[in-house]
DNA sequence: GATGAATGAGGATTCATTCAT
DNA sequence: TATGAATGAATCCTCATTCAT
């Protein structure tokens, strides 16, 4: 095994992000300082340094492999087929398995996606939300075309409102508790009893 | 006229709130900087203290406002009955007319009420939301009661999700486009055509 | 008088380049630290912050202001005419003269020339000195024309040698000990007895 | 062969010091990292550590050779004898000799030698430019006193000019130029055509 | 010998706030 | 009231060096 060395230095990096995670999710981005990573961690801030180049390292790592996962899922459900109302069910579904496993990088995207979106550092996590964006709409404008979908609501409108609905579920969700379910059926059917 | 001296303070007093209150919105609370506000205000770092004890006092009373104007926009709607989807109706349309006026303030509040709610100093604003959710919680239930509503989705939920849809709209939503409306029967008959 | 109130401001600012062209000189531009230039201000760090923007602002400061002045000496030399060996004679006095006037940027420049070459925020200055290199080997190429200097010797090093043996000069050189007419003398005619 | 073991310690030790030679001249010593001089080298930071104990070892081992290899050649020149305007021919032959060979350290010491100067341990560099300096007084102050060199040029100021205009020359002159003849001839004879 | 993770003091810089004028 | 210079703690980051493996 060649990894006999190297495991315990990725363990450790993974470690360190895994810690930064938490306490971005806990506290913000801004407002979490290396040092507080660092002592989380029980190594000091220089060390750090090791792992990572900056703390914009951290976040950006942390917000792409979110945002990658959730790319190759919505992908993958679109290539999968099925009418609007089919495909828009399993995207919620991929969307919350996604953020249930990702909790905190869903949080913080949420919280600091404006403030991050300003920086030249960050323009590739725009565009990834772009392309996001772009998939859900096409499924929705198809539902309109075929009929299974309501024309007269606004297919952007209805993402971001699906989009932000989900981060902000992710901060008091507890898993197992069909909050995707739900979430579907008042998405596709409404409130009205 | 006895505010013929005060008139002046009270106007520069607004104005450098109204200068906050977009910068924040555009930037972020902390990535604006207590000079960025003097210089955009055309008045001194010093000169803003005469004004606001600090910088928490800026935003604190660009959210209080915004949140005693919804709390009372939300009771007049509770206090004028009807049954529960026309209140719900009212709801959403006392949110997005208080988002419209209160822009900045929807954004400031969705992106940095996580990091201020930890803050002491700003407690009374978590109880404040506290209030509202447990405003729109109790109609939907009743609703529910009804038989108006479905009794098999969460009302907390239902409200995070319509609150923070309402401020991710702000973001780019332009007057007079129908949003709340949309938005309105989105939530009540859900997507389906 | 409306300076009136600028008066101190300036001063102070002129006060903190001072301190840090000495300690500039003394330690060099690495090795001097901004909490020395603060402490040597009789300010605190964060205050040097008001009169410069970075430390790479001072050294900038002084670098260019010495370049400047000896840009505009090396012109006003040229302008005034005459053959080369005249020319040269001047252009060695005013060498001197802006050198023992800004003692510590020739000593900076001398020996962090080579380190802030390779820094982007310092282009300006490699133009600056490609100028003033061009203007001297001007003047010696046409007295090689004329017959008046040597044709076997390369212009560009011996402005080199000029420049280099000056700054040098300036380190253990105190005024007024004929020290340009010597190096003139040197120059022009050579150790030879 | 008793350095069967020995050999590649010390090819290795050669190597590295190779290495750091070519990055302080190239980018100053301060601006070089150990880790630089590691990378560059092939080997890891730590390992750097069993052939130096510091990184102030490699730059005084790097000067210290090029000190050395000068003074020795100095001395011979000296112990050679012949009457001033010959020693002083050599002399600079000598120096440009060396510093073609000890390119890197001639730049080095250029740059680094006020700043190092400074510093206890590098006291013994100071020594030996002392050293050097005096040799080359001595050789034409016996010039002055024969009538062969010029009384009225101070000896040191001419030391200090050949010694910048040399190392200066090391940084743009290519071999084989005839850049020592010049830069003699011109000391000698000056440039007057 | 070699490794490379860990150290920790120290660097430049930021910024909300204060206060003498 | 208004100024704006001054504060100083806090931030991110660097890097020569050490040491257990």
């Amino acid at each position: 095994m060649r990894n006999r060395e190297k495991a315990p230095y990725h363990a450790r990096r993974e470690a360190v992000l895994a810690v930064a995670r938490d306490l971005f999710a806990e506290r913000g981005y801004r407002a979490t300082t290396v040092r507080d990573i660092a002592d989380a961690s029980g190594v000091l801030s220089g060390s750090l340094y090791h792992y990572f180049d900056s703390k914009e390292t951290l976040i950006d790592e942390m917000l792409s492999s979110y945002l990658d996962e959730l790319t190759i899922a919505y992908r993958n459900v679109v290539a999968q087929g099925g009418d609007a109302p089919a495909t828009l069910a399993r995207l919620v579904a991929a969307a919350f398995a996604a953020v249930e496993k990702h909790r905190a990088a869903g949080l913080v995207l949420h919280s600091e996606r404006h403030h991050l979106a300003r920086l030249p550092r960050f323009a590739h996590l725009v565009e990834r939300e772009e392309e996001i964006e772009h998939l859900w709409s096409t499924v929705i404008e198809r539902g309109k075309t075929t009929g299974q979908l309501r024309p007269d609501i606004d297919e952007h409108m209805t993402y971001r409102f699906v989009r932000d609905g989900i981060c902000a579920a992710a901060r008091w969700s507890r898993p197992a508790t069909g909050l995707a379910e739900q979430f579907l059926s008042l998405l596709l059917d409404g409130l009205r009893g």
